[in-house]
DNA sequence: CAAATAGTGTCTATAAGACATTATAGT
DNA sequence: ACTATAATGTCTTATAGACACTATTTG
C-alpha cells in the first residue's frame, strides 16, 4: 500500500463536520425604471410562504458556476445569461434545519427577457429591490435580505468600471437607455450631454450601429443603436456622482 | 405533529451531496519592498511537500469569518487581524480525496507582525508573490495558483478606493512608508510629491501626529507621521497609473 | 559641503460639470 | 408651430502629472 492510498483511507474516517452547500442567485433586472429583483414564494417550512432568491444544492461533478447556471435554469428556463459570483454566507444558523454554506451569484438581464421568467406562476415574480429593503426591517427568507442588499450594492459599485449596465439592455440599445440604468440603479439624473459624451469616448465600451431607434409616442429625434464593444472594464470608469 | 415538526424528519432524510467547507487565507505582508504570502508546506497527501495557503474546515457553531481567524490564529497566532472574504471556489476535482468547497479570506499585516508568524518552523514562511505566479506554470497544492492570483488582483484593485494599503504599514507610518505599498503593489513608481498632495487631501484618510520618523541611515529631512483616519473608503480614489 | 529624503509651489494638459446650440422626430 | 429627445459645442472649474524649489537630515 502506497502513501496515498493509506491516506485516502484514512482520510475516510476523518470526521468532517455535515455541511450542505448551495447556491443562491440574485437575478435583476430594470422595470419601469426601476431595479427589480427575482424571487420564488416558498412552499415549504422553513419561511413558508416568505418570499426567497431562487436557489438550492450543487450538485456532484458541477462547479459552482455551473450550479448557479442550472438553477436559474431550472427556475426561470434563461439559458446564457451572465453570472458573476457575489461572496458566501455561512453563519450556523442561517438555515435552521443544518449548517448550510451558500455560494450567491448575481444574474441581469434584459426586461424583454425578464416575463419569460417569471411568467409561470404566482409564486416567481420581480419585486422592486427598493421595496425589499427597508432599513432594518427583515423580509425575505434566511439571510436574504441581507444577500440582497450586499448584491444591490455590488451592482451599483460595478456599474463604475464593468459592462454591467448593458447587461440590462438589449443586444442593441440607444445612450439614452443605458443612461437610464446608470439612473435607476444610482437614484440620481445624470446629464444627458455629459453622459453621451463620457460613454461614447471611453475606448471599446461602444460599437455604434447604422440603425436608429423607433419613434416613441413622446416625439424628439431618434436616436443611434449602439452595440457593445470588446473591451472588458471601462478605462476610465464611469464616476458615481454623489459617493 | 405539525407541519414544521415533519418537515423537520423529512428533512433529514433529504440526501444532499456530502460536502466540505473549508476556509483559507492568503495572508500578505511587504518585506523588502515585495509583496510576500504565508504558505504552509504540506506534511501530508495530498501534494505532500508543496506549499499551500493555510487554512481547515469550518466548525459546528463558528461563522465563515470566525472560522478564517480561527484558522490564522492557529497557524500563526496572529489575532485582530483584519480578515476580508475573497471568494468561493469548488470545482469538483479541486481536492482528489472528496468534494470540498472552500472560501478563501484576505489578510493583510505589517512586516514587524509577520515574522513571528511564520518563524516557528521551516514549513510555514512568506515567499514573494512575483516568485509564485510565473505565467501558465502550476506551483501551489490544489488550485491555489489561481486563488493567489485572484487575491492579488483583489488587493491590486482595492488600493484605489480602500484603506487596504494603510494595513501593510505599522499604526503610525509616512506618506513614503505607504507610498512604498502602492508601488511595490502595483509593481509602477509613484511621483513622491503629487502622491503626498494626494494622500493628505482625502477626508478621513490620514490624520497627522505632532510625531516624526526616526532617522534613516540614508539622511534626509525627517518625515511625519501619520495615523488611519476614520473614512471607510477613499473619496476620490487614487487612481492606478497606465491601467 | 554634497547627498538624500520630505514637503510645497507652479505650470500644463486633461477631464468633469453646467449649459447653450443644433438636429430631427411627433403632435 | 410647438414640444420632446438626440447629439454636438463651449465655457468654467477641478484634477493629475511633470517638475522646480525649499526644508531638514546624515556623512
Amino acid at each position: 500500500m502506497t502513501d496515498e492510498q493509506a491516506f485516502l483511507e484514512d482520510y475516510d474516517a476523518v470526521r468532517f463536520p455535515a455541511v450542505a452547500v448551495t447556491v443562491d442567485v440574485a437575478l435583476f433586472t430594470l422595470r419601469a425604471g426601476r431595479l427589480c429583483v427575482l424571487l420564488i414564494r416558498r412552499g415549504d417550512h422553513p419561511f413558508k410562504g416568505r418570499w426567497a432568491l431562487p436557489g438550492g444544492f450543487i450538485m456532484p461533478g458541477e462547479d459552482l458556476d455551473q450550479a448557479a447556471a442550472r438553477e436559474l435554469r431550472e427556475e426561470t428556463g434563461l439559458v446564457d445569461v451572465n453570472l458573476e459570483q457575489l461572496r458566501s454566507y455561512g453563519a450556523p444558523k442561517r438555515d435552521p434545519r443544518m449548517r448550510v454554506v451558500t455560494v450567491t451569484y448575481i444574474a441581469v438581464v434584459p426586461d424583454a427577457d425578464a416575463p419569460d421568467a417569471a411568467s409561470d406562476a404566482a409564486d416567481a415574480r420581480f419585486w422592486p429591490v427598493e421595496d425589499l429593503l427597508p432599513a432594518g426591517r427583515k423580509v425575505l427568507a434566511f439571510d436574504h435580505d441581507k444577500i440582497l442588499a450586499d448584491a444591490r450594492e455590488r451592482v451599483q459599485a460595478e456599474l463604475e468600471h464593468s459592462l454591467l449596465a448593458a447587461l440590462f439592455c438589449e443586444p442593441e440599445f440607444t445612450i439614452a437607455e443605458l443612461r437610464r440604468v446608470y439612473e435607476a440603479i444610482w437614484g440620481v439624473e445624470l446629464d444627458p450631454a455629459n453622459f453621451q459624451r463620457k460613454v461614447t469616448s471611453i475606448p471599446g465600451f461602444l460599437i455604434a450601429t447604422d440603425q436608429q431607434s423607433g419613434a416613441t409616442s413622446a416625439g424628439g429625434r431618434p436616436a443611434r443603436l449602439f452595440r457593445l464593444g470588446e473591451a472588458k472594464s471601462l478605462q476610465p470608469p464611469i464616476s458615481r456622482p454623489g459617493k
